[in-house]
DNA sequence: AGGTAGACTTGGACGC
DNA sequence: TGCGTCCAAGTCTACC
């Protein structure tokens, strides 16, 4: 997905053009899309005529606020962008969902596979979507070291899986969590519980410049070009990777190959001579 | 409770 | 050109 870095980069992009402005229309094309949404004609009749108030994030979900205390909950799942646009601007494939703000601008939610989602939702549903569930943003609350070794500490799962947990820290991802664990020198396989307290500061240290990074890049767009800014650019932090996709080529520290490995069913980029 | 595997879904890359 | 296989920015659920 669209990890921290790739949400952030979108919601300050949509920020400014639509904040204050009012749904004039709602299409839905993948009923798909909106399947958390328990009555599907709410999600057009909860959001028609309401006025955006603010654009948050927490991890990777964006929470649109409208007026009348409505959340429009999104996420971009793994292939998810935001397009803003004209309304006779030309359809990308995959425009599943489209808002449009005061029939001049259209958000866009366009997503082949259809693991992200669009649902609003009242104050009390709110409270209990997963996005309640969430741990501490990764950017903007990040816990502090020893808070963190209290989260850790007893766990024996490999700590990237506990980095991808977002229930302990939300935001990180796949390409973001082995970014933070080269810069930490440590491997992701393993235990939680295993790490000593320097370890654990390392890599509660090394989140807070990865991720900045990332965001001074606009975020990462891999190959296929499936994450894109809102306005259609790239985000150009995959040149700046330092283990993520990078297999067989050298450790831009150490110049050891980087290996790659399965960790919790996903790829895993390391550096064996850099993290132990 | 915590750890792990599978499911959901589409499409691009690669090998034969 | 075509087909099969593998792989992918994430999360939820089910089963030990």
């Amino acid at each position: 997905m669209p990890e921290l870095p790739e949400v952030e980069s979108t919601r300050r992009h949509l920020e400014e053009p639509l904040v204050g402005r009012t749904v004039t229309s709602v299409e839905v094309g993948r009923p798909r899309m909106i399947r958390h949404q328990r009555i599907q004609s709410d999600f057009a009749g909860r959001l028609e005529g309401r006025k955006l108030t603010a654009l948050d994030r927490h991890g990777k979900f964006l929470l649109a606020r409208f007026a009348g205390d409505i959340t429009l909950v999104l996420h971009l799942g793994m292939s998810g962008r935001i397009q803003l646009a004209a309304p006779d601007d030309e359809l990308a494939p995959h425009s599943n969902v489209i808002l449009g703000f005061d029939d001049r601008v259209d958000l866009r939610l366009i997503d082949p596979r259809t693991f992200g989602f669009a649902v609003a939702l009242t104050p009390d549903e709110l409270a209990d979507h997963s996005v309640a569930s969430l741990g501490p943003d990764a950017l903007n609350a990040l816990p502090r070291s020893k808070d963190l070794a209290a989260a850790i500490g007893h766990r024996t799962a490999p700590i990237k899986s506990l980095l991808l947990d977002q229930r302990i820290i939300a935001g990180l991802g796949n390409i973001y969590a082995d970014e933070v664990l080269h810069r930490a020198r440590v491997h992701g396989s393993r235990a939680g519980g295993s790490l000593k307290q320097p370890e654990v500061t390392r890599l509660r240290g090394a989140i807070g410049p990865v991720l900045a990074a990332g965001l001074r890049a606009g975020g990462t767009s891999l190959d296929d070009l499936a994450y894109l800014l809102p306005d259609g650019r790239a985000g150009e932090y995959l040149d700046r990777l330092r283990v993520y996709g990078r297999e067989g080529l050298p450790c831009r520290t150490c110049g050891t190959p980087i290996e790659r490995s399965i960790i919790g069913q996903r790829s895993h980029f390391s550096c064996k001579t850099c993290q132990t």
